[in-house]
DNA sequence: GTAGCTTGTAGCTCCCTGTTACAAACTGAG
DNA sequence: CTCAGTTTGTAACAGGGAGCTACAAGCTAC
């Protein structure tokens, strides 16, 4: 046990097996086995079982892997088990699509606040909250103890929005638009960009 | 010259600098150096220069790379530089965020359909095209020559969708929900999953 | 022409990952 | 209770991908 720090790839592998993980719950499935899970993600079942030994003995042999449990000990590893707060930027169509989704609800984090520019939209009820204005940034990034960022604004605006994250003291900003930000090193950007994903999955078709 | 086939590596990581590069366009750039887009990437610079260099000699000495000449490089070593043809399930919230903005046209995709189930939204227009009802499915996977599904419906229609889209011959499927989807092994599934991307930057973040 | 970048390329090493193999443990049928 | 069929946990090995260092060649700007 006592792994200073996962490897990048021992990372990753992990936070697949725990959205594959959490979707099979979703499905109703209690158990399953690294045959499985290597179906729905691409990696070797002993290469899961490898990743998996690593940190102690989670499965049963001849049934496999208990889902629950499973869940919970991926989470431990990764250290980040517990609840973590995120604001919303944009109470857009896309805004509105990712708080009324549970896609971050079911992996531990909390939407805790929205936000937007647009007087219409301040105050309307987005998923569990309320729009809040944009100037109040600052503010609620301190009191709710906002952890990450999430850009789901025009491209123009995106740029401002994350440099005043960074100056609230945000180190992970996930950003949906297609603008290319500029952030000091210790910040994180990660970049949604589902067409390169795509291009990615079409080169493997077409050969 | 001459690759049978790229390395899953290497054809990640074009994806990834066509990705900065489509960006980097849209903010004015004309130039980029191998070093300028590993602060974007967290890919070495030297790991950049050789996965470029073995498809020819793309830079200038002193100066770095034409972004408009590496993108068409570069999709043309992904064999991806035409027009591809994607269909759009789902005019919810999501749906058209997805119609309305540029992620996928920016990219060579065009959404050449858009279906939905609801009377209300069918006829209705979203991005350049008109709402669809689902049952027109097959007979438009054909005439359209649809080679990608992209589903922003509710998990629990998921399946149901990419049944019908394998049936028509679709092998790339796109999806944002969170079902767990069952397909034939020669059909490609990518699932979106935003929380999982973010719990893994978090880790690094954590330690 | 000189100083300063940046590419293209080589060489070396480390370690990640796929593969094969097999004993141990659990389930279910008979 | 026994036996066949799974599936995990683990070892050992090999191949190769990727980081690192280093440096000549070529471009720009002053």
């Amino acid at each position: 046990m006592s792994i200073d720090r996962l490897t990048l790839g021992v990372a990753a592998r992990l936070s697949r097996y725990l959205q594959v993980l959490t979707q099979a719950k979703k499905m109703g499935k209690t158990s399953i086995s690294s045959q499985a899970i290597s179906e729905y993600t691409n990696v070797n079942p002993t290469q899961i079982r490898r990743d998996l030994s690593g940190f102690g003995k989670f499965g049963k042999r001849g049934v496999g892997y208990d889902i629950d449990m499973l869940i919970s000990q991926i989470r431990k590893i990764l250290r980040t088990s517990g609840q973590h707060n995120i604001a919303l930027f944009g109470a857009g169509n896309l805004g509105q699509a990712i708080a009324g989704s549970g896609v971050f609800g079911d992996h531990g984090f909390r939407i805790a606040a929205i936000f937007d520019v647009d007087p219409d939209r301040v105050g309307m009820r987005v998923g569990d909250v309320y729009v809040r204005h944009y100037s109040e940034l600052p503010q609620v990034v301190a009191t709710e103890s906002i952890m990450v960022g999430v850009l789901a604004v025009p491209a123009s605006a995106a740029q401002a929005v994350a440099d005043d994250l960074v100056a609230a003291g945000v180190k992970i900003i996930f950003n949906y638009s297609d603008a290319l930000l500029s952030v000091p090193s210790d910040v994180t950007v990660h970049t949604s960009s589902p067409a390169v994903e795509l291009l990615y999955a079409l080169y493997f078709y077409l050969s």
